[in-house]
DNA sequence: AATCGTTACGTGATGCGTAACGATG
DNA sequence: CATCGTTACGCATCACGTAACGATT
């Protein structure tokens, strides 16, 4: 019980799990802002809500996306990696639902 | 009540709607066996799941993406477009997912 | 002591499975 | 008439909001 990772994300039994993209926004999201509390305003949700969702993106790809402190948050390098990517996938998204095809 | 869209995935506010990356999955494999009942075996579902699920899909973009039939589905040509947006959508999360950084 | 992030807890929403139905070759 | 897709219904799960807590400057 001390570093089990619940998988929370295996949606699918073994074929490929998958991160809820509102997840990915929060993360970048907070990196913009520095901030989980104005990231979680901007989003029109609650601050316990984005960090519990950060929390377990973290969890599932076993990577720390963040450094927390009382000041605000900060990407790691490994973090910046993962949010160059969730961008992207976040912008495809947009374009899928807003075009309705590319 | 008639041609009313009832919007599902707007789940935050104005700021960009989101479809399930599920769905997407759902809808590549579909368009792979022809078939939504072979899909759901090879997902792991029920057909009644996937069928919803594309169905959600299509209406959240305002887009038919199969055409059903008897026999099974098979895309359309603006289902071809979304298909293959999809697609990378779903490499590259699978990417985030497997290698923790691209 | 004020601000920021974390955690606990209860509830409302919703996605899913079971099952019944419709349609087409 | 057999096979495929659709729809209805009920339930279990889970994500969210409220609220209390810990820590750092």
């Amino acid at each position: 019980m001390a570093d089990e990772q619940d998988h929370r994300y295996l949606s699918l039994r073994d074929q490929s799990a998958t991160i809820p993209l509102q997840h990915l926004r929060y993360a970048v999201v907070s990196a913009e802002y520095g901030s989980f509390r104005r990231a979680a305003e901007a989003l029109l949700t609650q601050q316990s809500t984005l960090s519990r969702g950060i929390r377990e993106l973290e969890e599932s790809i076993g990577v720390i996306v963040f450094e927390r402190s009382s000041g605000g948050v900060c990407a790691t390098s490994a973090g910046r990696d993962f949010l160059r990517t969730a961008r992207s996938i976040l912008e495809q998204m947009d374009a899928l639902v807003t075009y309705s095809q590319v």
